[in-house]
DNA sequence: TGTACATCAGTGAACGCGCGTTCACTGATGTAC
DNA sequence: TGTACATCAGTGAACGCGCGTTCACTGATGTAC
């Protein structure tokens, strides 16, 4: 805030924006402290006084990630509530795939910001978020919502955390470092929708429901 | 063979037997051009003589693991044909839960390995082998002996073999690296169960089938 | 059978890279008297 | 209101790491005469 260069005054912040900017250009790899340093303009080892180490702040940016994540979840549920209040079974099965879109857009349109996301040690407090408070207790949320209105089969939603998880998360992964990279977007569009109906059929079929999801249902958010 | 020292005689060989080894126990980091030189006991840049850089070795390290991930989805294949060979519908839903089994089963046991295959550049052979020649080619096999007998719809073939690459990559990943890492191993083989017994039911439910597949079909190999 | 020589597979030193981290320091801030 | 001083946020030099890659070289192999 002053004119004096020597205090930053807010360096701390500065970082972690300049840290976010870098994520989402570069992924994991421009988290560098010394990168970042040269980028806010400051010598390479200022961060220290604000961050005990690279891995802090690389936790800073992973919660940020992930807090991103959730947000971009709860958009497309909040737009699915929009159109379908009335009907609670329809609700719920756009709900589930809303979630399921959100997340593998998300990936798409942020992939460094996942990358690091996912790069944070499974020990450290931001793996424990992930399962306490991000994205993947929203997702049972929406499967507990399918199991009240008698979509889901009791039976069936164990595990169904997990597989839905694992459909999304496969499918964003394979889109941005495996071997799908080079798909064209109308391919991938497509075969998310193709999957956003396996699960709903898989799921309706638990309780014995024969009917299929109307598609443009599917395509209610660009 | 000899017993000169100077000349290695098979350093190719001996180079990539130690890339594998040391890709088993380390995945994309042990496959340092020194390190492996000094674990085949040879000079640094020895190596030059057999490949062009590194890259070049990675990429025979990924093209091995993926062969060795093939190899182990035809081994559990094989293994559905013995005990299922009258009833065809049955025996189709069986090899795709095999495959699937299969593929985790890979990702889990050769973590390291697994890895590597991933660690490919996309636009390079390996991941064009992938597709053409690989786990890919052998799904979509799999998928078209279901359609064949009538247990897959048609129009759900198509991105059928997307998404249960997804599903099962993604297990994968978020078991090696992510949240789910610090699973024990029972969770993850009961989850490991429901997942195949989802997609079985959706493409069930795709030709008005409501029958769930047996549960110890699914245990026939631990 | 013996020797000259081309070929090839290794060696060892060096370059340049960027990184995380530690050290002793210096300049600015703000509080107590 | 003014000054002494503790506190804190920065600086700059340095260490040590391991990496991929290039260079000019040397020792062994094997072929041609």
């Amino acid at each position: 805030m002053t004119g004096s260069s020597y205090h930053h005054g807010r360096l701390r912040e500065a970082l972690v924006e300049e840290a976010i900017a870098a994520a989402r250009e570069r992924g994991p790899a421009g988290l560098g402290l010394r990168e970042l340093a040269r980028r806010v303009g400051v010598s390479h080892n200022a961060a220290y006084r604000h961050f005990a180490d690279r891995e802090d702040l690389v936790a800073e940016v992973a919660a940020h990630a992930m807090e991103q994540l959730v947000t971009a979840m709860r958009v497309r549920l909040g737009e699915v509530d929009e159109v379908a209040e009335a009907e609670p079974v329809l609700r719920a099965r756009l709900r589930l795939a809303a979630v399921g879109r959100a997340y593998v857009e998300f990936a798409l349109t942020e992939p460094g910001l996942f990358r690091v996301a996912f790069t944070a040690d499974p020990e450290g407090a931001v793996a424990g978020a992930m399962l306490t408070e991000g994205p993947y207790l929203l997702l049972c949320q929406v499967l507990d919502e399918m199991v009240e209105v008698g979509f889901l089969a009791p039976q069936a939603r164990e595990g169904a955390d997990v597989t839905c998880w694992s459909l999304v998360h496969g499918f964003s992964v394979l889109n941005l470092d495996g071997p799908l990279a080079g798909a064209p977007p109308a391919a991938r569009a497509a075969a998310l929708e193709q999957l956003l109906l396996a699960v709903d059929r898989s799921y309706a079929a638990s309780t014995g429901r024969g009917d299929t999801l109307p598609r443009q249902a599917l395509r209610l958010s660009p």
